[in-house]
DNA sequence: CAATTTAGTTGACGCAGTCAACTAAATGCA
DNA sequence: TGCATTTAGTTGACTGCGTCAACTAAATTG
């Protein structure tokens, strides 16, 4: 795609975002606040105690503007200011009561219009979409910090995703054919469908909403868990998530009473190796295999607990 | 209902894009247009011949107010107007030579904005971006058009796709527990690990990259073939393409020579149910069961070929 | 300690955008 | 066919969002 070409696109995606954006926040008219209003009591109702000038700044607002918004918020009790012992020109805004309420109605608002967005989409689109967002946002945002990786149990839809991102990072990374796919559902379907939750637990890693990662221990029987399907999304390495769910396939299976813990992997994959390594598993027999296709060198790897 | 992560995650992209627009936007401020002048005439300009109405759905505009920036357009000699012989009350506006030139400089003004942008990029990265908006613009738009639905055979992840969707579809409709997620990965897992191209087939329903529809057709021996995992989603729904998919069942399957397809499905998917008696299906039992939670109404249907 | 910068406020005001009422052509309906 | 309703566009009247300039007071610079 040439350069001009590039530029019109995204052109385009401004004008098509402006529209997008403007019939969202058609929402507000129904409210006493107009979007500028909005924008100020979302920004002082989530990062309390900010200052006028860091809400200039942030939100490119002139400052008569915002001084004249300030005063009549603190007069309809939405919000208090203090000057700023460390600079006494400078003023501290905190919500009220009263204030919170308003902010967490307009937050409901805005999540109600989004979702009811999402709700004629394709199950996997808003996903997609929230993705992309992420994507647009990491580049043209210099201060962007992703949002924090949580780490939750699995629930309906995890483990056809773990089959599906781990079958797609295979293939496309090294080429193994659709029997990998096959043993992943396999394992993952047999997890589900003798899940013991006493002895057997999944990990999903979730970043905003979306699946970062996975790990699983099933119980192989006589005192032995396995460790299986560690996966984590190239848009999420190097956060230290892969060591975390291993950290806590760990701890939970010294919790059960495991006495050892076992994996099987293949050598190409170097960062979770160097996890084992870390975390104090030792490879202890080692085969070539075609099993998928490629030729691969599958590693066993033990954790006495 | 969608996650309140991504919906949360959505909104913050918003905040941030209202941002960035509103600095972009403020390049029309040394020119003599307002940013709604700006795109009104970005609109009348590219589109030769367009009328008031339709400026005012496309843009969300204020019939009184365009008519006055016409009046004013006009009166500066940017656009003309002239009476749409269609329709008297309609008038079909153009740009002058005067107005193009404007329009032509307003283009040139918000590309070196953006490739002044592009520029603090890394290589690849405005490709990304640029990519990133296609995906949100075909998601979020709903003028534009989609593409069509295409019918593929499945590849790297579909299988987990399919486990994905349907255990989320069947939680959140009708309330199916885990146990369901866990019969589709196996059933899904145990096609792909014997799976036999001879006999047997999974077609993926693809609209714009983005998977909408899947059924497969496994051998169950001794000539009689099982159509399974049939799913349409429901931003996909009345186009036809759960027909279009079990035609394409039974197609093959007299193709290859069986001599029944048989089905097992729940009475209260009720699309479904009308396209197997449509395609000549017929109920042979039925049993009350309690696999997945709720109560539901199992139905054996079976197609002589 | 004077000069300059920064945080915030107030006065004055333009004009972007809205609402209601209107004309004229087109369409629906009996 | 004729009457009622809808649609395209215009005009009058007005609100209040947002801007600019001038100011005070505290902090910083040199």
């Amino acid at each position: 795609m040439s350069d001009i070409a590039l530029i019109e696109t995204a052109r385009d995606f401004n004008r098509f975002y402006t529209n997008f954006l403007g019939l969202l926040n058609k929402a507000y008219l129904d409210s006493p606040f107009t979007l500028t209003d909005a924008r100020i009591l979302f920004e002082i109702g989530s990062h309390a105690g900010v200052s006028a000038v860091s809400l200039v700044r942030d939100l490119h607002l002139d400052p008569a503007y915002l001084s004249r918004i300030l005063k009549r918020f603190r007069a309809e009790g939405l919000v208090e200011t203090s000057p700023d012992p460390a600079d006494l020109r400078s003023q501290i805004i905190t919500v009220t009561e009263r204030g919170r309420e308003q902010f967490e109605e307009l937050g409901r608002r805005a999540n109600a219009q989004i979702a009811a967005r999402f709700d004629t989409l394709a199950r996997g689109e808003p996903e997609a979409a929230v993705r992309a967002m992420g994507t647009i946002r990491a580049l043209l945002d210099p201060t962007a910090k992703p949002a924090p990786a949580i780490i939750r149990a699995h629930r309906a839809g995890d483990i056809g995703w773990i089959v599906q991102s781990q079958s797609r990072f295979y293939t496309e990374e090294y080429g193994w054919d659709l029997r990998f796919e096959a043993l992943v559902a396999e394992v993952a379907g047999k997890f589900l469908a003798n899940f013991d939750p006493a002895l057997e637990y999944c990990w999903i890693a979730e970043r905003g909403g979306i699946n970062v990662g996975s790990v699983l221990v099933t119980n192989g029987g006589g005192g032995i868990a396995k460790l299986r399907l560690l996966y984590v999304d190239k848009s999420a390495r190097g956060l230290g998530l892969g060591k975390l769910l291993v950290d806590e396939c760990i701890r939970f299976c010294r919790q059960k009473g495991y006495s050892e813990l076992q994996l099987w992997t293949n050598d190409m994959l170097e960062t979770a190796r160097a996890i084992y390594v870390k975390t104090g598993f030792r490879l202890v027999s080692e085969e070539r295999h075609r099993m998928f296709g490629p030729e691969a060198n599958g590693q066993n790897w033990v954790l006495t607990l």
